[in-house]
DNA sequence: ATTATCTATAGATCTATAGATAATGC
DNA sequence: ATTATCTATAGATCTATAGATAATGC
């Protein structure tokens, strides 16, 4: 057995696992977390609630397992964020829909009393905003073209790449996220 | 009797209307639509659930009646607006985190399957942009002095204002909304 | 022997309907 | 007479626990 197939070897329980997170992933999209039945997500991988629950033993660990799968919200690793990625992450987006819907449904129910995903993302958005402006202060230096600061620049990439989103999966005839995005990026990188 | 009292007379069943539909945008803050309970919002307003059917009959029904107030949504009308006007309900809504929290937990549903209130907002969007890109031509012509044509410069107000919303709510402390909402306006409106 | 899955079920909800009673408006 | 509100209740869910049975791994 060659050593790649041993390093991602999973056993039958991680594949189940695996499967679930997926179904679970879909089942967001359609109906949001709190929508989200047990009995829903375990009629898509072919189980009983009861035996979802063996593998979960929460709805909210379901809910956990989700948030951790960071390569599916985070598409690009740390530093290497500079223009040209963030417009090949926003093309890449505008292909998988559903992945944008269950985010921004989970990003939507979060800002709700109480909600398990709140301090997820809470920090999600601080680490986000830095990353931007790490990236942003690498390309340009202290001030962009445009004058902002990195550290003021970050936040609005971030709400404009979130608010198009909404735009778009509400209405993909009328919104060219893609298009829109470069339109941004051309106006924080000019002077 | 004035007239202005008898335009504003509200009968017993009028005021009670609105008394639920206020208590009703509480709730959705708190739990999201599909989290609110009818006996929660009855509570709130001291009826039983059943008593609260009697002036809506249906849950979805009360959606409709909270979506109906324009005027929390769009605390500005028409054609007047202009930028000094935008800041202004920017400064606004950062005052009343209670009706940003209804709106963007609905924004969050309602991109889910089938959700009652998805039409709402597809159309709203499309309304608002148009003005939007009205109210740039008004101020700027066919060019904003950034290159921007009105039509692009629009959906990238709106995701702004949105996307910064989120990331104001799950952390205020760390997010200045107007402050960075001005940055923006200085982005679009300079050469 | 351990892991996976199932049946049975408790105990909370939830929305909505039916019909009785109390309050209000002419 | 009409409107407002209540009690009672149907009928669906929902999450989670308990315990039995089947499948798998050493």
């Amino acid at each position: 057995m060659p050593y790649g197939d041993a390093m991602t070897a999973r056993t039958r329980s991680e594949e189940r696992r695996a499967e679930i997170v997926r179904a679970t992933l879909e089942v967001i999209a359609e109906r949001g977390y709190r929508g989200a039945s047990l009995a829903a997500v375990a009629e898509r991988v072919g189980l009983t609630q009861q035996g979802l629950l063996h593998h979960f033993p929460t709805k909210e660990a379901l809910l956990v397992a989700v948030l951790g799968e960071r390569d599916q919200w985070d598409a690009l690793p740390g530093t290497e964020w500079r223009a040209e990625l963030l417009v090949a992450l926003v093309e890449y987006n505008a292909m998988r829909p559903g992945i944008i819907q269950t985010f921004s449904a989970l990003l939507g129910e979060s800002v709700t009393e109480g909600h398990p995903a709140r301090a997820f993302f809470t920090r999600r958005y601080t680490t986000v905003r830095a990353h931007m402006a790490e990236a942003l202060r690498a390309e340009y230096g202290e001030r962009l073209p445009s004058g902002l600061t990195p550290e003021r620049a970050a936040p609005l990439l971030v709400a404009v790449m979130d608010g198009l989103q909404y735009q778009w999966l509400l209405d993909p005839e009328s919104v060219d996220m893609p298009a829109a995005f470069r339109d941004f990026l051309t106006l924080l990188g000019e002077d």
